[in-house]
DNA sequence: TATGCTTCAATCCTATAGGATTTTCTCATT
DNA sequence: AATGAGAAAATCCTATAGGATTGAAGCATA
């Protein structure tokens, strides 16, 4: 519920309402509850109650990116030097289902895609071996992810004009056919790096990728800080 | 209650009887084991129960000292970099209480150094100024705290003949006066390079730092994964 | 009109009880 | 003596009810 912002950023979150909604008495929910605290996807304050937490603040964007530009590069040059045909495979699995989004139109492309990036970049943190490393990244990555679920559904939802321009820009330079498929470029990249055991290269190929990817929504970072 | 092995690793947790000990429902109970099993120090196996997770094993321990050489070396260049005068005071301060520890006798001494150690890394990776850095950090620390709390409690339980030699050596060439100092020593350069901003030195330092620590605990993790 | 106090509603927090599942012990049979 | 089935105990899991705290609305007073 809150990476489909069914519960919105910021949104306080009334434990009878959820209880009645899903139909369970309150201490799984409080049960749950804490553990979305942990995650830092849920607050809470004493005697008050629980609320989701905002989005990435723009200080938080760039330290998460900073971090990634740290950790990342390195699982890559890792996974590259312990590859075997189990990972091959798994790598090679999925990006076949990347290609396979790019055929589809642009809401589930979009959608896919998104899905698609999450899997791709927790799978090299686990062919890296480092399970610390592994769960550092999953611990992250969730807030990342849940700011462009954040996106796409702005995209959605606000529709035309009253659209932000950084939100139509953004889509149309990523996730569009033209230079659209330049993610799934990068990922391919450091997939061949990887599975060919240069583990040189896939440390190149995963720190270009994120700094592309870091100026590509820096835009809209700022924007939402803004806001 | 986990940190002071009153839960032993591996040791089932029971609801009821935490409940009645500590004098509260079970409600927060479950709270609290919840947080504590996304901290990984609690497992939960559902309609089975609760228990303590087990010590690190040889492999992750092995992966938590790679993943700190990545990160902690980079967090001292950065905090050697954005450092401000209510750093310097902070780090100053954790040093004063270093050298104090020095004087005590050798249980305190121990204890006191211990959590030390956990402060000072602490320290550094929130004055690194990146907030997932810092977060990731703390989350990983308390696995490698446990551990050492672990050899601390099994040199007091384990008295004379019985104690596992790995045990008696750690302690002796760690903390006693002769090459004990060696740790405090080289926080000492760690804290000096960043107070007095120098990046490079301040990353180095952390690096030999870690490593060092690494061959000093090795045989005691190689031990009790043997266990 | 603005400020402060009181009262009421909403919500969190905790406690207790009952149903469901697992584990263990006992007993009978091979 | 060993194995398997059945029953009882232990434990987890959930639901409901009541006490405690917070926040807001209403009223009186300066």
């Amino acid at each position: 519920m809150v990476f489909s912002h069914e519960i919105a950023p910021g949104q306080r979150v009334n434990i009878d309402a959820l209880s009645l909604r899903l139909g369970v008495s309150q201490t799984p929910i409080r049960e749950a509850l804490a553990r979305l605290e942990s995650d830092g996807l849920i607050a809470k304050e004493p005697l008050k109650g629980y609320s989701a937490t905002n989005l990435l603040t723009l200080k938080e964007f760039g330290d998460l990116f900073r971090f990634r530009l740290l950790i990342e590069p390195w699982a890559a040059e890792q996974a590259a030097k312990h590859i075997d045909a189990h990972g091959k495979a798994a790598l090679k699995e999925e990006m076949q289902i990347a290609k396979e989004a790019l055929k589809f139109d642009d809401n589930s492309k979009i959608e896919a895609l998104t899905e698609h990036d999450a899997r791709f970049h927790s799978l090299i943190a686990e062919l890296s071996g480092n399970e610390s490393l592994h769960q550092a990244f999953e611990r992250m990555h969730c807030h990342l992810h849940l700011f462009r679920l954040f996106l796409a559904n702005q995209r959605n939802l606000v529709s035309g004009e009253d659209r932000p321009a950084f939100v139509s820009e953004l889509f149309e330079q990523y996730y569009q056919s033209g230079s659209g498929q330049l993610a799934i470029k990068q990922h391919n990249e450091i997939y061949k790096a990887i599975t060919s055991g240069d583990a040189k290269a896939a440390k190149l190929a995963m720190h270009e990728h994120i700094e592309s990817s870091l100026k590509r929504f820096s835009p809209a970072a700022e924007a939402i800080n803004d806001l």
